[in-house]
DNA sequence: CGAAAGGTTGAAAAGCGTCAAGTTGCGTGG
DNA sequence: CCACGCAACTTGACGCTTTTCAACCTTTCG
């Protein structure tokens, strides 16, 4: 068990020899990898649950770093297997994990494929809010748990247009901006309906 | 055994139960899915080898469709998990096709991510040159298997878009189009640079 | 208090989507 | 064989979106 007392903390690094099978405890991983021009794609965010350090090749191909305090198992790969061995419901288990994590790549395709920033930045924030970590329900409230840097990054854009984004969503009524990590949830179902709306140029006469 | 003889075949559809895994023997085939608003994104294209018509809680998430002439063997499932308990082996193939497919998807999420139109294509291109069946590697011809409607689709993108990268990589001396569906390949390595240039907006001055 | 990191904002330029019109390629029927 | 028509492909004009670059503000923490 390894517990990261902050974020910003690397679990391990895209390139390095692939010897252990990492478990999600507690806290939020951000998995990332950097393309030949050396941009960063964050391509996903693991919660509690989830698994990281899939090698291919024996080699880790994305980084993992912490994004805040976190808590993860460290399993050897040779111990994997012995593991696997003994209980096979195991391997399907994993095999499980893998689809799972399959069809949320599908699903980011989708997002980055035909969403303008703002509807990304919807899809983003209703994941966010399936996770009682950082929802407070009863307020409406909605920590974000990542700084602007990572979220431009997921989102495949660059800050200033997930700042802009922001504004267009509290400006239709369905967010407010209390501080720059915390945003009240106005409308759940405006946010939703905003991923539907037509392609990208979408001059809102919405509100 | 499915014999298709001609592109615009559905093999199965987002939404439908899903009773067969099946095994791509030939040609090229479209993996696909409508967001809410109604816009097609082409996920994948699936090749000789691949695996298509894994369920979600026991519906087909995606489409399947045939771009030109192909065949498919398909499998009931009840019957591939007689044939997992007979062959374990053929578990551990599935698995390694799961995390293939897992990895070609990471890999477009670093696309659509992070890649302008041009490079997109460029990327899409260097892919087809992989494939012997599309790519006369003596006269550099590739023969584009899709119409511009896929290609769109497939890069997230409008059809007016991939012309104009087409444009581009052609004004570059990258490529050179024949006819629609035919491009000669003028310089690969300049088709890799591309990839790496800086983000998404690249006044070039190249050539 | 000052430095550093994170966050916000403005202006200009490039990219991209929309709409609409024009071209090409090809099969059908005169 | 040629005209016709349809589908696929290509292109131009326009305006919104996004990136870039740079500056400024805020918060945090020693």
């Amino acid at each position: 068990m390894l517990v990261y007392r902050r974020g910003g903390i690397t679990i391990f690094s895209e390139g390095a020899d692939a010897g252990f099978l990492y478990f999600v405890d507690g806290g939020l991983i951000r998995i990332s990898r950097c393309s030949e021009n050396g941009h960063r794609q964050i391509l996903a965010f693991r919660v509690p649950g989830d698994i990281l350090g899939r090698p291919e090749n024996g080699q880790y191909v994305n980084s993992a770093e912490t994004v805040g305090p976190a808590r993860v198992y460290r399993v050897a790969w040779q111990r994997m297997q012995q593991m696997m061995v003994a209980e096979p419901q195991l391997q399907l288990h994993l095999l499980m994990k893998i689809a799972d994590d399959f069809r949320r790549a599908e699903r980011r395709i989708m997002i980055l494929g035909q969403q303008n920033t703002s509807q990304r930045l919807s899809s983003f924030i209703l994941e966010l809010l399936c996770l009682p970590e950082f929802f407070d329900r009863d307020r409406s409230l909605l920590k974000l748990p990542v700084n602007r840097f990572d979220l431009a990054d997921y989102l495949g854009t660059v800050t200033k247009s997930s700042e802009r984004a922001f504004a267009s969503l509290e400006s239709a009524g369905l967010i407010r901006r209390i501080t720059s990590r915390t945003i009240e949830i106005r409308d759940i179902a405006g946010l939703q309906r905003v991923q539907c709306e037509q392609r990208r140029n979408h001059h809102s006469n919405a509100l």
